[in-house]
DNA sequence: CTTTCATTTCAATGATTCTTGAAATATATA
DNA sequence: TATATATTTCAAGAATCATTGAAATGAAAG
């Protein structure tokens, strides 16, 4: 993953409903959520959610896929196994201990 | 790390001059770094240096200690791995394998 | 074909963040 | 004490991001 695209990435962790939208869809994991649902499950407004759903899914985190009326969302673990590798050797250069981190 | 920290450290982290302030502290770690040695680093002017400064030092990503006229920072793995803790436990349940990963 | 449902788009507004350069602060040295 | 060095603070403006509600789109059902 090159700079910008995590740069990206970390912007749409910054924020707090996205943050919980991605969390839900973690939970939900290997289900997806439709739009409503996440809506719903974050306390937004349609286009609120919206808004923040494209915003996650611009920067590779989810993905997304219309059945019918309803747009299914879930997460791309890849994208965020991606991120994390970023942060602990692009960003860290491998300094972190990771069996004391989790 | 609650929430509210894990946001705040994941806005620092989203911003170019700040990553690469952060890995320049990385790379000179165990080292300490001035505020006009990070300026020059990535190339910001010493105001700009010192808004960006600031903001990691909020987010505890960074530490600083005056030493004389220099200002002394140095990157806090303490924070940066409850950071990487909160991306794979609280955000990611687990669920991303850090083997497959780094 | 009209209506309903789910979602997105859009424009306007508000909020936050970033940059810039000048001024202020803190410390050391002549 | 005056001067130089290192850094921060501040105010103004620019840029980016977030919220809102209305309108538009896409798809199913009556």
């Amino acid at each position: 993953m090159d700079e910008k695209t995590a740069l990206t990435a970390f912007t749409a962790l910054s924020n707090r409903t996205r943050m919980r939208m991605l969390k839900s869809l973690v939970q939900a994991s290997p289900h997806t959520m439709s739009a409503g649902d996440i809506a719903t499950a974050v306390g937004a407004t349609a286009s609120r959610a919206s808004f923040h759903l494209a915003n996650l899914a611009e920067a590779g985190l989810i993905t997304s896929e219309r059945h019918s009326r309803e747009v299914l969302y879930q997460v791309s673990f890849d994208q965020l196994t991606e991120l994390t590798r970023f942060l602990l050797v692009d960003c860290c250069s491998g300094r972190i201990d990771i069996q004391n981190c989790c």
